[in-house]
RNA sequence: GCAGUCGUAGCUCAGCUGGAUAGAGCAUCCGCCUUCUAAGCGGACGGUCGCAGGUUCGAAUCCUGCCGACUGUGCCA
């Protein structure tokens, strides 16, 4: 959709005066639209139309089509000021235009409402596949940030979603884990945070069961973990009863988590339900033919499609995650009738669902080519890989606490007596979120992030901090200044200088960010928006005073100026799923 | 072997559906708080965009080859 004022009225503009110059042009004004780019200066002007693209049709220089387009601009109001440089059209953009259109727009609030796609399709969003019995640690923090970031965007999209999560609570992680607490803890059972302690057990479990490989036990280890797998499998006994109890302690950390995150799954499906009907549903394709047996094992041949073998019930008769897979994404499409599912799921399983979008394909599901693999690199600690098995985690709740900590030492002690407690404590709740939000974002998805502790505290630089900070000095500014009634009529011109203008560009291209960073699954270009937001604020507010502005009508222009960078930063960050504290 | 991702400043990364002089942050150095929040601002230093070809008026961006790192590649999830 067309939905950038700016843009639109400028390619209309533009429009025009192509047809003036070169009448047989065929340009629409959505191929205008598309084509207006930025300068890479500012001083150069706010927008830029490229001529090159023009230059075979017209068989002319496109310095020469530039100037030629320039001379033929009409009266508008619009532009302040337009020129051609070389082969490019620039163009200022009047303030009068900006204040009208996308200040007060933004400031009334329908700037936020625009239609970014039209008939966008209904679309499921899984995200959060964490494991009961084991930790939640930060590497399981950007599938978080991330799925929930992707959401938002969409809704924020005009699409309808479904954001649902799919906990892994079956299978051997289950079993060691049990094993090593019925058998081998000595531990008393904690108070509170038994999820989290139930973790470490695992961990010490493979670490015994590993230790003991090649010794004496190992036998009966592993008939002890093969009984216990039986008995999960049937539904009944001793460890069943354990499992469905360990399983809620791991529910309620990861209930905690999502507190946190601030997300809210419409639906959680589980790995459990789909152990039985997932094989059920195997050995009907069985029946049917589509699966085919092979070395002991049932499943589908996808070699002419270059993508292997894919079995679905291993030769002792069990499925394995493929199968559930197959049977929940069955169960998505018939349960909720989407037109489009997304999985946000680390790059290493990428082969993996590639299979899966095949064979449901081959299953005759039409929706198999709207199933998108969202996938984003691992997060890793300066020393190499994580991992729950080795123990080398950094649990989340700590990082909170630590994170919350550095915050208050380094910062908000110094409102100890001004503030009560209870805002200090909000507040570094607050602020810690944006920071670990942030920094699981804002790199690009197919890039791995280095999670270094030390770095992650210091919060300065490009960090959701900074751009809190905006929000929160604006918020002052306003409450010690106050902000006026908006006017229709207002004299938006007295905006002259270069840090007010600039901003206001930016702040038009909002929703072409957003729109962006949606169509393509980027959080990491709208955060990199944001922070360009963030400096060019900052760097007004060093230059600017808004209290001493030199007349009242350019105070209030600051001010509704700094109002409406305090909505979009605020707006913007939200969609990343981080909140705004009022002051910091 | 085959497939995928990555390689940009000392470090961490933007920029990549081709477009003007390749940008930030951190680190280092120099300035700026007698009142709108210094979690800030201004400046300096720092780059053969892995290498080699190709396409193009134009390549960090697209294509091919090579080098390096990581990941995946039939009974773990």
């Amino acid at each position: 959709m067309m939905h950038n004022k700016t843009f639109s009225e400028l390619a209309n503009l533009l429009q025009k005066a192509i047809k003036q110059s070169f009448p047989e042009a065929k340009l629409t004004i959505k191929d205008i639209y598309d084509q207006i780019g930025k300068p890479p200066n500012p001083k150069m002007g706010h927008f830029a139309f490229p001529c090159f693209p023009l230059a075979k049709s017209f068989k002319m220089s496109p310095a020469a089509i530039a100037q030629k387009i320039a001379d033929n601009i009409e009266e508008n109001n619009l532009l302040e000021s337009y020129q051609a440089q070389g082969p490019y059209l620039n163009v200022f953009v009047s303030p009068l235009f900006l204040g009208e259109h996308v200040l007060l727009d933004i400031l009334e609030g329908g700037y936020f409402q625009k239609v970014i796609f039209e008939n966008a399709p209904k679309t499921m969003i899984e995200f959060s596949q964490p494991n009961t019995h084991k930790e939640l640690h930060v590497g399981h923090m950007r599938n978080l940030c991330l799925g929930n970031a992707i959401v938002l965007l969409h809704q924020y999209c005009n699409h309808k979603t479904i954001p649902v999560t799919y906990p892994g609570d079956s299978g051997t992680h289950v079993a060691k884990c049990l094993w090593y607490l019925k058998n081998h803890n000595e531990d008393p059972l904690p108070e509170t945070d038994k999820g989290a302690w139930l973790g470490t057990l695992y961990t010490r479990a493979t670490a015994k069961l590993e230790e003991e490989l090649g010794t004496n036990k190992e036998t009966n280890n592993r008939v002890q973990l093969g009984e216990i797998l039986q008995q999960l499998k049937k539904e009944e006994g001793e460890f069943y009863d354990l499992w469905k109890k360990t399983r809620e302690w791991s529910l309620e950390l990861m209930k905690d988590a999502y507190d946190w995150a601030g997300v809210n799954f419409e639906r959680w499906f589980f790995e459990s339900e789909e152990d039985h009907s997932s094989v059920e549903l195997a050995q009907e394709l069985h029946k049917k033919g589509t699966l085919v047996e092979s070395e002991g094992a049932i499943g589908i041949d996808l070699k002419e499609d270059k993508l292997g073998f894919c079995i679905l019930i291993k030769s002792d008769g069990n499925g394995n995650y493929a199968t559930k897979d197959i049977s929940l994404a069955k169960k998505k499409f018939e349960e909720y009738q989407i037109e489009k599912s997304i999985y946000v799921v680390d790059d290493r399983q990428a082969h993996h669902f590639n299979q899966i979008f095949k064979t449901l394909e081959k299953m005759g599901f039409e929706q198999s080519k709207n199933c998108f693999h969202l996938k984003y690199n691992v997060v890793e600690l300066p020393d190499g890989a994580m991992s729950s098995r080795k123990g080398n985690i950094v649990p989340l709740m700590s990082l909170l606490t630590s994170m919350e900590k550095a915050i208050k030492e380094q910062y908000l002690n110094q409102y100890l007596g001004e503030w009560d407690q209870k805002e200090i404590d909000e507040t570094a709740k607050m602020v810690a979120n944006g920071a670990i939000k942030y920094g699981m974002v804002r790199v690009d998805n197919n890039r791995k992030i280095v999670f270094d502790m030390k770095e992650w505290l210091k919060l300065d630089g490009e960090t959701g901090p900074y751009l809190q900070y905006v929000y929160a000095r604006i918020q002052s500014l306003i409450q010690k200044v106050g902000l006026p009634e908006y006017q229709t009529s207002f004299d938006w011109s007295v905006l002259e200088k270069d840090q007010e203008k600039n901003l206001m560009i930016q702040l038009a291209l909002f929703n072409s960010t957003v729109e962006m960073a949606c169509q393509q699954y980027k959080t990491s270009a709208l955060c990199s928006y944001l922070y360009d937001l963030g400096k060019l604020y900052n760097s007004f507010y060093a230059e600017c005073s808004v209290a001493k502005a030199e007349t009242e009508k350019l105070k209030q222009a600051r001010l509704f100026l700094s109002a409406s960078v305090a909505k979009v930063m605020e707006k913007g960050l939200s969609l990343l799923g981080i909140p705004c504290p009022k002051r910091m």
